[in-house]
DNA sequence: TGTTTGACGGACA
DNA sequence: CTGTCCGCCAAAC
């Protein structure tokens, strides 16, 4: 057994925020870092989200950047994701004044 | 061991 | 609006 390393102890503190995030909403990066008690550290959880398995039942999708544009791999669905749970895209991106969550 | 990379963020020109 | 720069830091090389 081995000490878990920093990355595997960040992941167990995002997880539960992330899970929180309800339908029709969005959170950045920076701010699930920053929920996790780890501000600034955004890539870090950017990093993690990289690593989830295809069948992960946390709504990654609903996890943006700052500027309310799309950063994941398949933008297209995670577009389509959101859009089914009503979060409106405007030029390709999100208003999060209307859209992000804040716990 | 040193350098580069990246699902970021904010300041600045 | 776009592009550049710097801070951040674990993982990959």
């Amino acid at each position: 057994m081995k000490n878990p390393t920093k990355t595997e102890a960040t992941e167990e503190k995002i997880w539960p925020w992330i899970h929180a995030i309800p339908r029709g909403k969005v959170a950045t990066y920076g701010q699930i870092a920053a929920l996790a008690g780890q501000p600034r550290h955004a890539r870090l959880v950017g990093r993690i989200m990289g690593r989830l398995p295809q069948g992960t039942k946390l709504p990654w999708h609903r996890v943006i950047n700052a500027q309310g544009r799309l950063s994941s791999p398949n933008k297209q669905l995670q577009q389509s994701l959101l859009e089914v749970e009503g979060v409106t895209f405007i030029g390709g991106r999100v208003n999060l004044k209307n859209y992000q969550w804040r716990p």
